[in-house]
DNA sequence: TAATTATCGGTAACCGGTTACAGATAGTTT
DNA sequence: AAACTATCTGTAACCGGTTACCGATAATTA
């Protein structure tokens, strides 16, 4: 490959020279560029953006770091989120978490040493001090880890009251919650949103509330033990759309049709929800949106730029299709 | 941060000294070796990978360029190529093709000039000469270019037999098949393994294939129309998983049950066909172990050794479920 | 004891960009 | 004509690593 003291030579210029035309800075005459010009384009010059990250101590380069991209939140994130960068001229490693403190930390020092320019992160096992630490900016996506880092999620409270409100609308009598983990905040958010729509019927118990992680699996063995318990159930909330397919096939499972006897709704609006049969009503979250905004937010800040705001609360959307 | 003659200048040894250390490369005694390594530990520092990647041309990133990571065939890849690419220290920059070709070779051209020291890719579009002109290793996952290119995919053809004579052991008697995009070598393969089980049946007709994308809204059409114009159809092979999701649709919507009076078999085995009801018979793919062998054959190609042959076909697997 | 070899450590050039600084030329002002 | 300014270009140092090469010391051999 070519490097700049080809195209200088090959164009009987100095280094300094071709520089400021790669980079449109300081005094170039018309002549001189026209030749440099013709120097890179005969050349086929690509600048080296290594030797430029080693001087500019910046890589045009952002860290991503996911739980896990098969969990099928995450893809359209990923997407929207590497669109935006590759626009805005950046490139974006892909990190896979598994939730693990230890290997996120991990994660973190490779992508230092590369010199990344942000990372994006969505986790919440990660300290504050630990972001506070890094000296790049940091934007937090899905998950809140404090105020005072810029972060970009939904209103899950507002969601949640959305969502059980729907089912009694839709004449449910006995709505029960399956919530997410109890340390990821947007799972307590929800589960609160659900509490306060529900807390002053007097059906209401606390079993109707039961723990799921987020898998579909899982959900379908507390569902399917939930129904056991309380026959009377006819509607469920359940705190992500993962866990809602699991929930309907627990429901067939017991016996009960979907939507007629049971209705079901989830949350996060994810691709899964329209390739179920019958396809499932969910309170969605702009998801493109979110990742897009987290490009370029971060891209701001790395960039020095001022940002609005700190915290970036989009709002979701009721979604009503087949499983309600 | 540290750099390598701060450690130097704290251990009171030069930077080659403390390089060597390091790299674990020339003589360095017992003693000095404990200086050095107190004052790295002392400063806490960590080697800058950038200038690092300068001297040797080589970033210790590969890049990964796929059709669209939301295309759920896509994240169990891209989560084994990271997963094989981290533990043997390389880090994977992520790009969606769209596959587009100029996209795909602005990617390229990127990851050229970031030093990627190699590229894993799943596109039909690429040309082989662009590939070869690259000079540094490229391997192909899922879409075949050139039997010159390290290629990873499984036995298609064999695969496509395997659902079609399964469907007709189930006693299906007329059985159509949904094939992908006529431009992926893997959906004519599956079109051809389909073919050669069904094209001595005297009931066979070409009319019995129809051509679909690999989405799952298309599929859904393309099988109302069939079925309306074949009622006799009682079996269907779509050649991926989220068509056969979108046939399953299809069958519902023309009043026919899965899979009492139509059975419908995948391609793929992605997490998708776990999640309809009923759950989809497929024909798996290892993507696990397609993704690791894409990797590990990546970096050995890399490192400048050997690999065993430049073309690795896996077997794939027949799971039945319930839609069969 | 002298010569040879193995071990150890330092100096400086290099990777390919960027940029501070200085020097040169041309045009303008007094 | 002298002084000054605006415009243009080049030299060399720098980013933070790696490594070729050289010199010094200690251990071994003759």
């Amino acid at each position: 490959m070519a490097s700049i003291r080809d195209v200088a030579k090959y164009a009987s210029v100095s280094v300094a020279t071709v520089s400021r035309v790669l980079n449109d800075k300081g005094y170039v005459g018309a002549e001189t560029r026209k030749k440099v010009e013709a120097a890179i384009a005969e050349l086929n010059y690509r600048p080296n953006e290594v030797a430029r990250s080693l001087f500019k101590k910046q890589s045009k380069t952002i860290g991503l770091i996911l739980p896990d991209i098969m969990n099928p939140f995450f893809p359209e994130l990923a997407r929207a989120i590497e669109d935006t960068a590759s626009k805005l001229g950046y490139t974006v490693i892909l990190c896979n978490s598994d939730e693990d403190e230890e290997k996120a930390q991990r994660y973190i020092d490779v992508l230092l040493q590369k010199y990344v320019d942000g990372i994006i992160i969505s986790s919440n096992t990660i300290l504050e001090k630990t972001i506070r630490e890094l000296n790049i900016p940091v934007v937090c996506i899905d998950r809140e880890i404090s105020k005072d880092i810029p972060t970009i999620v939904v209103d899950n409270k507002k969601g949640a009251r959305m969502a059980t409100r729907f089912l009694k609308e839709k004449g449910r009598r006995k709505i029960a919650h399956i919530r997410g983990p109890i340390d990821i905040v947007n799972a307590n958010e929800r589960c609160e949103g659900y509490r306060e729509v529900v807390s002053g019927e007097q059906w209401f118990n606390e079993s109707y509330i039961v723990n799921g992680n987020y898998r579909m699996e899982t959900a379908t063995e507390v569902v399917l033990e939930l129904l056991r318990q309380h026959p009377e159930i006819d509607g469920i909330f359940a705190a992500n759309d993962t866990m809602a397919i699991g929930a309907m096939k627990a429901a067939y499972q017991h016996g009960l049709k979907v939507p007629e006897e049971i209705s079901i709704i989830g949350f996060d609006g994810i691709a899964l929800g329209k390739a179920s049969i019958p396809e499932l009503t969910t309170i969605e979250q702009p998801l493109y949106k979110l990742g897009q905004t987290a490009a370029k937010v971060l891209i701001k800040l790395i960039k020095g730029q001022d940002i609005e705001k700190t915290f970036y609360q989009f709002d979701v959307q009721l979604v009503e299709r087949d499983s309600t």
